[in-house]
DNA sequence: ACCGGCTTGGAGAGCGCTTTCCGAAGTGTC
DNA sequence: GACACTTCGGAAAGCGCTCTCCAAGCCGGT
């Protein structure tokens, strides 16, 4: 034990567990179980070591303990790639969408507080795809929350098959049996729905998201039964791409198909935005000459004017529930396959 | 060599080197050599070799590879958490601020190419400070981008110190030697006076940001001075906190304390919502009875009605120049400190 | 005194990889 | 045909850590 004092040097190294139990003349093996917490090691030891610790300034190297314990103490955040051609017109937007922002947000908010970093991963070719399970498997991160996939993409599949922990947000297009966390979308589009029949709109349009992930699907499909169930067997339906710009241009052309429409469904609040500017710029009013609904309940719902009346998607909440469904896969590797689903709920506003 | 043929199980642990070198009959060392594409080996080996990599569905462990090497591979996303309480009533906001999405996507857009992967960290307390720098010298990421941090943060003296490559986005609050990229904000708040200025306003106000970050106080003295050299020594100024709640409060009491005010300076897009807001229900015009000029350029400027005069803050493009910036300096430790100031422009809209 | 059972700390193997060092071939020259 | 010189592949030493052994010490019971 040295004498209690100021901070050891060694050399322009970064001290390792060796330095530390020199230090406090000691084996690597105590001190490395000092740090862990282990007991069985006498108390006064304890405080030698930890004193060394603090004399060296050491951090445990995680790459090197990882390397042993299978256990890195990082979950990935894949997002998809492919619609992402050369110089990224669609990642662009894909980030800055309060969408990814919601997530993240709701994912840091638990793994925070375990102690879990979180990596973004970006994946579109199959190569891609295949070096990102491979790194799985090899512990580069003890699980993964997967982001908006498309519909028939190989990735849930493989990685079940790899056995690798993870959640999806938002169902899988293809029944596979992972963990995922979702909105009962269809709920919520009825919730429109029946919102935009009780204020007495005759003629009422959807402007839907595309048609290849499930969100939007369940949303067209939930917003058509609620609609039939009243007496509406057929909606006059427009697709976007959930950005603001292709949701005035679908409010365009569903106000050039039917002129008479007096009600809209929006499959998200951004487009509700496109489509409040086509509307405006057609001369109607809103809500009084058409009725508009959003889907979301984003900032940008509160940003519009009038302010959107939409269908709350708790977000932050789902994803910080994914990150808890995680890391309890991650704690329990044969815990079994779960789904929380999430129940929306209409917020009045102005627009309807 | 084994015969050519189907994929080649070794249990059901991940497959290694070793794994691989059994395979196609050869060392460890040539199958590293092989993978790393370094040069000196025999090009039929070299096949035989990557043949036996298919077979097994090798992937390289990075975590052995980065204990070794002392290259990760990652770089690190630095955002403060120390505003955070609790229960996030900041974090959940930061996030799902276009701001971090844009960085993200940025970063990510020069990174992907790079074969980089993006880690986020919150630092908040000085023992997590403390902490990120001791991984950061152990080697778990490259180097750091650090953002939007309080003023007298610690965290970039700190890296500086370590010798830890890093790059700010926005400058720091007191002078660091460190590298950093940011927005020229004192101009591109003159540019939105001149703007005001130049459609005839007589008396113009000010929303800020909060006075502690050195991209709100840049805002503040570059109007001013630009107010002054036409004239106006003094401007009302109410400051609020970038969220669009804040600037709506702002715009009230501006508009309590000067009545008579024409034309209004926001420090952020989101803010000028919230004015916007406050104006319709004060029963003032936009542009006409009171003009308004925002500052970002973020989606929610367009989304705004009417859509917002704003002053362009290329945040995307800052981002992936930082990427770059660090990426060169994990390349060449002893590259010299540097920065970049990007020049922001006026974007004219309805707004102003 | 002796022995079984307990606690405690050290020695050392090994996680999967890179890389230095060397010896064994292959190539050209006089 | 002997020599230096180059090219190539293998053996093995680590990178920093954890964790399984195992030995040493200590207790009370006989």
């Amino acid at each position: 034990m040295t004498a209690a004092g100021g901070p050891v040097r060694v050399g322009d190294r970064v001290p390792t567990l060796e330095d530390v139990a020199r230090v406090a003349g000691v084996s690597r093996a105590t001190v490395s179980r000092v740090i862990n917490g282990i007991r069985n090691v006498d108390p006064q030891l304890h405080e030698v070591v930890w004193h060394a610790v603090g004399q060296t300034g050491y951090v445990p190297n995680r790459l090197a303990r990882s390397l042993v314990t299978r256990r890195s103490g990082t979950v990935a955040l894949v997002v998809s790639d492919t619609e992402s051609h050369d110089d990224d017109p669609f990642m662009g937007r894909f980030f800055a969408d309060p969408y990814f922002g919601r997530v993240v947000g709701g994912l840091m908010s638990v793994l925070r507080t375990a102690g879990v970093q979180l990596a973004l991963q970006m994946v579109g070719t199959d190569q891609q795809r295949a070096r990102l399970v491979g790194d799985l498997r090899n512990g580069q991160a003890d699980g993964v929350v997967v982001l908006s996939l498309p519909a028939h993409d190989p990735l849930p599949r493989m990685l079940t098959d790899a056995g690798v922990p993870a959640v999806m947000i938002g169902r899988p297009a293809e029944p596979v049996p992972i963990n995922y966390v979702d909105l009962a979308n269809d709920t919520g589009a009825g919730l429109a729905a029946d919102h935009l029949l009780g204020r007495g709109c005759r003629l009422i349009g959807m402007i839907s998201g595309p048609a290849d992930v499930p969100a939007s699907t369940d949303r067209i499909s939930g917003f058509r039964r609620t609609m039939a169930r009243h007496g509406h067997a057929w909606v006059p339906l427009v697709s976007g791409n959930f950005t603001q710009d292709s949701g005035e241009h679908a409010m365009r052309d569903l106000l050039a198909a039917h002129p008479g429409v007096d009600g809209v469904f929006v499959a998200n609040d951004l487009m509700a935005l496109g489509a409040l500017t086509a509307l405006r710029a057609a001369g109607r009013r809103v809500p009084d000459d058409v009725a508009v609904v959003g889907f979301d309940d984003s900032s940008a719902a509160v940003a519009a004017s009038p302010a959107l009346t939409t269908v709350r998607h708790p977000l932050e909440d789902m994803a910080a529930e994914s990150a808890r469904l995680l890391l309890g896969h991650v704690e329990d590797r044969n815990l079994r396959v779960s789904s929380v689903i999430y129940e929306p709920e209409l917020v009045v506003r102005q627009s309807a």
